[in-house]
DNA sequence: ATGGAATAGTTGCTTGCGCAAGCAGGTTGG
DNA sequence: CCAACCTGCTTGCGCAAGCAACTATTCCAT
């Protein structure tokens, strides 16, 4: 097991997917700030608005989001504060909240939606083929594949 | 201008991009913290190892790094204090440093990549096909094309 | 029923980073 | 040569996120 290392295609594989990845996402997140949201904040409310009329759990959007619940339960309140987002006691357990997003808050997504989606566009879609795309996909697919180890 | 979508494909294409670079990041950034090293700091001593004996300015390593000059500095604080980097007095400049890589932040580095190498090999390489990684590099070279706008 | 885990969420403290301001060392036009 | 400006780095302050500890509720085994 002398030195690992990856072969020069495998490098500039595994360095371009982070290397694209920080110069887009730097990119999108700089547009949302406008708002007054960052990247987080966005895929949250993206999360409420998918989650639809019932709500979601925190503990639940915490999961999606990969954040820890403290993370999320003050996050949900700079939300809440700014009148994006609901906390209703859940209904079948009174630990729990359900969260929805109010009608501002469903607004400003997709404002922020409309930023997002421009610089997507620009940035990623554009610039590829449909073949590249399939082929995207194609490899997400096959990252995913049993899902760790 | 009505609503404007991604096809289910470029949908697809995107999120697994997303969705795959958190799930990896994720995986490696916990595998490192046992060596007390974050994914910036890691991959600030990468830079410092490729910059060689010279040393490299604080600056450059911010841009490198997309961060604050101001982040860097105190990033370079923690590593000059566990002894894994060195600031010195750039010969050609008073105003500023040329940082280099101590024995000790080399060998951490090694200890670090060892790590790293074998998250990406077991989440990225050996999940996917020689067909594949060309097919993502051939990806990264367009997203690159003319450098945004 | 009831006491003991488990679970949902919040709060105190710490940490890492960005912005803006500061400082000291360069550079340049008169 | 020096005044005005620029640049490389550091520092003060604020914010977002994590961990650990806590409260309140529910679940479960007896």
């Amino acid at each position: 097991m002398a030195t690992e290392r990856l072969t020069e295609l495998e490098d500039e594989a595994w360095r371009g997917f982070l290397v694209s990845h920080e110069r887009i996402w730097g990119v999108i997140e700089a547009d949302l700030t406008p708002l007054g949201l960052s990247m987080t904040e966005y895929s949250v409310l993206g999360l409420l608005a998918e989650a639809g009329r019932d709500g979601i759990r925190l503990t639940e959007l915490a999961k999606k989001r990969m954040m820890s619940t403290a993370g999320l339960s003050r996050l949900a309140d700079r939300l809440e504060q700014r009148g994006l987002i609901e906390r209703c006691r859940a209904a079948s357990d009174g630990r729990g909240y359900d969260v929805t997003l109010t009608p501002a808050g469903r607004s400003l997504l997709r404002k922020a939606w409309k930023r997002q989606y421009a610089d997507i566009k620009r940035l990623f879609i554009d610039k590829l083929t449909e073949e590249q795309l399939n082929a995207l996909v194609d490899v997400w697919a096959s990252l995913a594949d049993q899902e760790e180890r």
